[in-house]
DNA sequence: TCCAGTTCGTGTATGGCGTACACAAGTTAG
DNA sequence: CTAACTTGTGTACGCCATACACGAACTGGA
């Protein structure tokens, strides 16, 4: 037998827990990756990325900072193992369900997963879903638009749009409501009085016109919630126009 | 005359300039806030975001670290003004044209902005579109809407979703690349050969499916790039289609 | 049984970071 | 001329990720 994955970047076996064949002496690890992941992502939920240091997280744990990094190669490949277990496996979609509706769900369900780890949204992206569980969320996406027109390559393009855009969306409420009830420091940022203050209505007719129209006046609460929504509708209303030019053919 | 703006944030009043009548004494600046800025932006172009740091900053502008926050509270401060010079002003578009056509030109071009300074994605959002630049890209992206029928929140939040489209695409199209080509570090990630070694095509049907057809085998430069025309497309489908809905009503 | 080899947790150390603070020198208004 | 104020600077603090070497724990083979 070859050692399988040699090649495989040494986080992504972390992933899928190939590692175990390599105990050839030596204590008993008094720790676990798993131990240490869970340590990670309860320490991002409470403080936000910023909380999670290397050096916290060990204090958490009870061992030193270095003990870590026996099981872990760095912060970076730390990161994306929380990643993974952050966001958890997809719960299944009724297959019988009409494309669309299943792909809302799917999106709304996401959302829900980076609403309750916030911090996601701010670990940088290292690459297309590699671990398990972000492969299940791309499967279940796919799966989708299994009886739909589009071709394989439109399919992964779309479920890639749709991954984005829920964390992109994401994060931009996030930090909107952040900025917006003043998170930490002092003052709540009132967005429509700086445009009124700074502004001048004749080299930004349009974006006077709409502040003036009152469109960002509604609570923080519930004017980024729509946009999600909205984003989500017209995306698949493209993809739904895609889906039909192919059926009327 | 009152102080106008001191309920503004700090940031946002040295973004419109808004700093000058305050000396009352004190030596002549020797640094100016925008050759600051300038340097930032150098620095931020040549080693990407982890190359800018206050010190290294200061050594190239040939000053002491320290001296740069007489002019920038902070760094998260710096970071704001950064980006607003970054992104620069859009170039005007035709007004004459349709509302489509003006979109992507618009799109097209933040893209090309975002690949000029690749590392303004990995500067954290920190609220609505506040300093002068960023204000007249939202502002040109609502006129393109003006001839449509969508009313003014459909408007704002179309130009915001597009805004956060190409934002998160050009960075996700970034990273991809960065690990397709292994930056830095030794082994460039083959992305299908992770799949192909690691999921298991019993619970990963899809995705194997979608392997096995080739899809990311291209070349890794060519395969994201349709990925920004396509999401482009799909997204203005989308819009069309709320257009027309109110055109035939 | 013993020992060579391996892996564990740890202690120490390095070089980076953002920035708080105090101070001397320069500049202006009264 | 002087009081008030701003400038650039030097020093210092606490935090960060992580390289490295060491002794202790454990294993498989002789």
């Amino acid at each position: 037998m070859t050692d399988t994955g040699s090649r495989l970047p040494a986080a992504v076996e972390q992933l899928w827990g190939l590692r175990e064949p390599t105990r050839r002496g030596g204590p008993k690890p008094a720790l676990s990756l798993d131990r240490i992941v869970a340590a990670a992502v309860g320490l991002a939920d409470e403080g936000g990325l910023a909380a999670l240091s290397m050096s916290r997280l060990a204090e958490k744990l009870g061992f030193t900072t270095m003990s870590v990094y026996r099981y872990v190669a760095s912060k970076d490949d730390l990161l994306v193992l929380a990643l993974d277990a952050a966001i958890g496996e997809p719960a299944e979609v009724d297959p019988a369900a009409a494309w669309r509706d299943q792909l809302v769900a799917w999106a709304q369900q996401l959302q829900v997963r980076y609403r309750a780890h916030p911090w996601m949204t701010d670990v940088p992206i290292s690459g297309l879903p590699a671990g398990p569980n972000q492969m299940l969320w791309f499967e279940y996406g796919l799966r989708a638009l299994a009886d739909t027109t589009l071709q394989p390559g439109e399919r992964a393009s779309t479920v890639l749009l749709l991954a984005t855009f829920v964390r992109a969306q994401t994060q931009l409420v996030q930090d909107l409501t952040r900025a917006g009830r003043g998170a930490g420091g002092e003052p709540p940022v009132d967005w429509p009085e700086v445009v009124r203050q700074v502004a001048d209505p004749a080299r930004f007719p349009a974006v006077a016109a709409t502040v003036a129209a009152g469109i960002f006046d509604d609570d923080p609460d519930e004017f980024p919630d729509d946009e999600f929504g909205f984003g989500l509708q017209r995306i698949l209303d493209g993809v739904e126009a895609l889906h039909r030019s192919r059926v009327s053919a």
